[in-house]
RNA sequence: GGCCCGUUCGUCUAUCGGUUAGGACACCUGGUUUUCAACCAGGUAAGAGGGGUUCGACUCCCCUACGGGCUGCCA
């Protein structure tokens, strides 16, 4: 049976890391496995979807390169929707609710009182036609309940493991509002048998809701797939993420100057037995994957760990990679190549090239230490006049040991720092050539 | 409150009853380097607590504590 999987995303949001790595899993495997991928736009909260976000949704997984081989819409899928829930109202396992929202919480709150469990009491169930009627005639709309067989649902988790859940510490999920809207559990019940979804990765928040799928999906005559469900992702105090997750949309991340393979390359490993380490392609990812070396337990997230991999990256990036970048900073064509194989080692992001660029255009602001000011005016009446070449660092400074005394750090520490105004950086040789401006002292 | 999952170095984790409790990242030290990075060598560092079972428990069972999730006419 060849794989299928999906990333179910509801576009009410951008994504951010915690949905990427549900996506990512998913994606990877049906890569590996040489299946299908599918993006399903879970957009039956039709008040909060926006198409702004579809159009961010899809913008963010090319940026990624998560490719998906087909798009399915909750919105577009309505009749098909009518006909499951025809169906099963045939099989009797639908059932015509009425109480109101406020009702339902006051039930809730006074079990919860008691010490019970707030699962549905299944009032509705006892109705009569004649009362239904009776309700409908006061204005009242019904809404839909699915009756959950009460018994043990198990499932062998990708990720957990063997679990089990009581239907009966459940309470029937409503499948159809009274305004007639499908609810996700539902709609994604029905497109996972329809679509042919054989395995699905999902967050650990998701566990309660497998147990009344499983059930769903029988009586739609389907056969549940096969189920993971990863842990949350925790801020790197193990507090909960969602509170910062205004700071971990992947736009926000892409505008830091993260880059996909770094953050592609940690969630792929995070949480797992391998190690974390930076990807040379997705080919390389795809391999290095397993759902199976992933544990339950929460894993904690630090967005800092993504530049150590986005550095690692980005320096070892082909000029080709980065020319047309380079050339819109204004780096002249002729002094491009240079300008990067001086620069790279230098840089975590490719904006920090900017940095390098002024430097070597404008000039820099020297910086000496006043214990220093004789000698690096002594030495800068030594500088020979511009242009410069690679051997220029290597005389000039061995005319300056020589009239100076001066050697080894205490030397060329504060020759870096009148002529670069920075305490680290480049090859000196390799930054004399490219420097345009000699800094005034 | 109920249900589900979890708890091993700072972090992610390995260990399927007997190990000097291993690795990766981070960190520290030394080497190399004009600096940073990189690289090489070395190092610090862990089984939440309490009961059982057993010749022997990180591993199996129970309790407690702590963390996460769910408990919506959201997804």
């Amino acid at each position: 049976m060849s794989v299928t999987t999906r990333f179910a995303p509801s576009p009410t949001g951008w994504i951010h890391v915690g949905n990427l790595r549900t996506a990512l899993m998913n994606f990877l495997i049906a890569r590996k496995t040489g299946g299908q991928f599918i993006l399903r736009l879970d957009d039956t909260d039709q008040e909060r979807s926006k198409e702004e976000y579809v159009d961010g949704l899809k913008e963010d997984l090319t940026w990624l390169g998560l490719h998906w081989d087909r798009v399915e819409r909750q919105s577009l899928r309505m009749e098909r929707y009518a006909e499951a829930a025809d169906q099963l109202r045939a099989a009797g396992r639908f059932y015509e609710c009425f109480e109101s929202a406020v009702e339902l919480d006051l039930k809730r709150k006074k079990l919860l009182n008691m010490g019970r469990p707030p699962v549905y009491d299944r009032s509705a169930l006892k109705l009569t036609e004649a009362e239904k009627t009776a309700l409908r005639a006061e204005g009242r709309a019904g809404y839909w309940r699915f009756r959950l067989d009460i018994e043990r649902i198990e499932w062998a988790d990708g990720i957990i493991g063997d679990i089990s859940i009581d239907a009966g510490s459940v309470s029937d999920p409503v499948l159809i509002k009274a305004d007639g809207q499908v609810l996700y559990t539902f709609a994604s019940s029905v497109d996972d048998v329809d679509m042919g979804v054989t395995h699905i990765v999902r967050g650990a928040d998701h566990v309660t809701n497998t147990a009344t799928q499983i059930q769903i999906m029988q009586a739609l005559g389907g056969v549940p797939p096969t189920f993971a469900h990863h842990s949350l992702l925790t801020g790197p105090g193990g507090e909960e993420l969602s509170k910062r997750l205004g700071t971990l949309s992947l736009r926000d991340l892409r505008a830091k100057g993260v880059e996909p393979m770094a953050l592609l390359s940690l969630m792929a490993r995070l949480g797992s037995s391998r190690p974390v380490e930076l990807a040379g392609s997705m080919e390389e990812l795809i391999a290095g994957f397993d759902i199976a070396t992933f544990g339950a337990a929460p894993t904690k997230f630090d967005a800092e760990d993504l530049f150590p991999l986005t550095r690692h990256h980005v320096q070892g990036l082909p000029f080709a990679a980065v020319q047309a970048r380079i050339a819109a900073l204004g780096v002249p064509a002729e002094m491009a190549e240079a300008f990067w194989a001086v620069a790279k080692g230098n840089i975590t992001v490719l904006a920090d090239l900017e940095g390098w660029w002024q430097l070597f255009r404008d000039g820099a602001t020297p910086a000496i230490d006043e214990a220093d000011r004789a000698f690096v005016a002594e030495a800068m009446a030594l500088l020979p006049p511009q242009p410069w070449t690679t051997a220029t660092w290597g005389e000039w400074t061995a005319a300056v040991k020589a009239a100076t005394g001066r050697k080894g750090k205490d030397l060329f520490r504060p020759l870096r720092r009148a002529l670069t105004g920075r305490d680290a950086g480049p090859e000196m040789a390799d930054v004399m050539p490219l420097l345009r401006k000699v800094p005034t002292v």
